[in-house]
DNA sequence: TTCATTTCTTAATGTACATCAAGTGCCCAT
DNA sequence: ATGGGCACTTGATGTACATTAAGAAATGAA
């Protein structure tokens, strides 16, 4: 069933009751969006966070010259969401658009709010999928100042070994931080080298 | 009383019984560490989140050439630690030293757990003040993949309003990302300009 | 298949920054 | 006062990347 993924996913961190996997459950909404669609535009306020089952999601921005920015991936089994927007309920910034066609498991905000009331466990739980993914927001920040390209490459290759070949190379040039072109380049010389 | 500050703090957030309060300071423990001293070095497993009530820390990191990265600032009214650390009880990576001579009040992690159990107010608390880092840390990444050196300066000119006179301009170079000569010579240009 | 679109590559040139090196002013400890 | 450190400045040079432009290769729609 469709839901087992995201049970699992939730179960690295709090244990539910059935009664409470089904109350969860009944709190979400499937949806299924073809590649190239949006689930979320800049200038949109944000209702949802987004658990992706199948396919790939994609979150960026755009500055102001028109280059876009990824900040994040969503492949199964990862949560996405503009937190920004979701939390201040003002526009965001970010686009989420869908690399293929994916499914997706929508929480609404109210719903989500709902749980931490009604059962406190999912408070603890998105606590800590929120502290994780401030952990890797800093850690992605230190390694922008502090690292080369190159290097930035090699640890997104580590981080999600099974988008690398199945992902366009300018969206993982866009993650890493650079254009690419340089990025195409880049690549040649590291299979050069070896 | 000096626990105003962090009961104000977390005022902003959820409200506190009396006795409530009285528990939660119970579980505090004050400290002052004199300027250039450390309440945390790279290598440490950390044992506590950090609130500032007076003074000033900084967080930051070492790259392998040896060059800093600061991470945070904490004045009076923030909090700070090594989330990484924090979390895994595994070796870090930050620094925390006293810009000036400042007093903290340090909550352990044993202690906020059963902060958690005891007053489950607090894991709401706790979580929305991460959301909340979450929310800055990735919005300094997107500034940093799409505004120069300048606009990032003017970004935390409105962000840390009080710091600007009071740190060190080196500090604030590391902080936006560049060298302290091209900090030098950026603001000299800035200056000229207007 | 075929055409159109998108993705990837290659090359020339440009630029925002870093690096290295000296020198200036300032604090503060003796 | 004085000398040693530290923060800041200034200049010359270097480099990791961006930009622009073009063509080749892959992909997808009809």
């Amino acid at each position: 069933m469709s839901f087992n993924l995201i049970l699992q996913n939730i179960a690295k961190h709090i244990n539910l009751t059935k009664h409470e996997q089904e109350v969860f459950i009944g709190y979400l909404q499937a949806k299924t969006i073809k590649r190239k669609q949006f689930l979320l535009t800049d200038g949109d306020i944000s209702k949802h966070s987004i658990f992706v089952t199948a396919g790939c999601l994609r979150g960026y921005t755009v500055d102001k010259s028109g280059i876009e920015h990824v900040l994040s991936f969503a492949p199964p089994d990862w949560w996405i969401a503009d937190m920004y927007s979701l939390i201040s309920q003002k526009p965001g910034i970010l686009n989420i658009e869908a690399l293929e066609d994916t499914e997706v498991l929508l929480l609404s905000k109210v719903n989500q709010e709902k749980l931490y009331l009604e059962i406190p466990k999912f408070e603890h739980f998105f606590r800590i999928l929120i502290e994780n993914s401030l952990v890797s927001s800093q850690q992605r920040l230190i390694d922008g100042l502090s690292l080369t390209a190159e290097e930035r490459y090699n640890n997104f290759c580590k981080r999600y070994p099974t988008l690398i070949d199945h992902l366009p190379q300018k969206q993982i040039a866009s993650y890493i931080g650079v254009t690419p072109e340089f990025f195409s380049r880049m690549r040649g010389e590291m299979i050069k080298r070896r």
